[in-house]
DNA sequence: TTGCGCTATGTACGTTTGTACGCATAAATC
DNA sequence: GATTTATGCGTACAAACGTACATAGCGCAA
């Protein structure tokens, strides 16, 4: 119902186009999987000519890696809110059972997206960057409040308990990973 | 050189090639990743002729399947053996350790298809199965030594641990896994 | 208003894909 | 040895793929 969206074939000068684009593609990729991801999907997801996809990005990989890594900014962001919130020590334990119980469980679509990327920095490997950065931000983040080694085993215990909440509904409860979360920052 | 492969076009009552399908399916998707897994692929990796692969399985994603369900039972055995031998609670500990330090960094191969794995269930929600199984198996093999809150908490750490250690080489030391360990175990 | 130059796109091409199916061929029976 | 039966495979086909490229369309200078 946007003015730009009524008129029918006037799509010169839309300059979010690009963003809308690499959104597309990450809600392909939810769907699909990378496998299933294609130029023409995204095209269509994205509401945009098959010609757009050549010629605002290199390939189809390239496209990739661009939502992945939007993906994963996105999320080190708000995980970085998170923690800067919390004010004691207490409130950043809270925190981390936040994380691993309410986040990621809830969000099907996220697990999705950041499972696809696991599988595809593992078999692309000039892609490890995505990963790396992410985890650099995690690890800043938690080390806001604990020591680098029990912010390593936080972040470890985060990605394992999120996969296994993911995956077995009824996995960690929130009381278990209070307790998990006491122990390790003991 | 085995008598089966030197004589050409002499393929009939060849019992263990279902089998090597399923294996040569394996050696593809952690070379290609199930988006470059295709039957042509396979048929060549596993040296048997294309036709061979609709014949012995219904689709591709049956034959993927399958496959990861062989690569899930393989390692839940030996991850049931490695806890079959502790006989106390500290070589059980040791044996956690082990596994988060040891197999899977060390091989690269297994941690991809891994990867690949969770993806392809994470869209794929009728495979689930194959997940909840291989779970439950690791599950019973903690809980021979620990309670099943500490076998919980065990598996999500081995879980973000091994990851961690795959996308970052210098992730999780030795004996920072071992101290790790000793405060969930406590 | 007119013409120019750059941005954006419709379309076409060569490959590769999953799958179906008719036929060759080995095992079984007499 | 001849005939039947069922198992296994070579091949063909339509659909979908990534990408290249000629050209259409718009802003801007004059």
């Amino acid at each position: 119902m946007t003015a730009d969206k009524s008129s029918s074939g006037n799509r010169r000068y839309d300059p979010d186009r690009k963003e809308r684009i690499i959104e597309a593609t990450l809600e392909v990729i939810a769907v699909q999987g990378v496998s299933g991801t294609t130029h023409r999907r995204i095209a269509e997801a994205a509401d945009v000519p098959l010609g757009s996809m050549t010629y605002h990005f290199a390939s189809l990989d390239d496209l990739i890696e661009q939502a992945f890594l939007k993906l994963t900014q996105e999320i080190a962001h708000h995980f970085d809110d998170a923690f800067r919130k919390a004010q004691t020590v207490d409130e950043a334990r809270e925190a981390v059972v936040e994380v691993i119980c309410g986040w990621f469980a809830v969000t099907e679509r996220k697990m999705t997206l950041i499972l696809e990327l696991y599988a595809y920095v593992a078999r692309n490997p000039q892609t490890r960057h995505v990963m790396t950065g992410w985890m650099a931000k995690s690890r800043q983040a938690l080390e806001r409040h604990f020591s680098p080694d029990v912010a390593a085993s936080l972040d470890a215990m985060i990605e394992g308990a999120s996969i296994h909440n993911f995956m077995h509904p009824d996995g960690i409860s929130r009381e278990a990973a209070r307790l998990i979360v006491a122990k390790l920052t003991a």
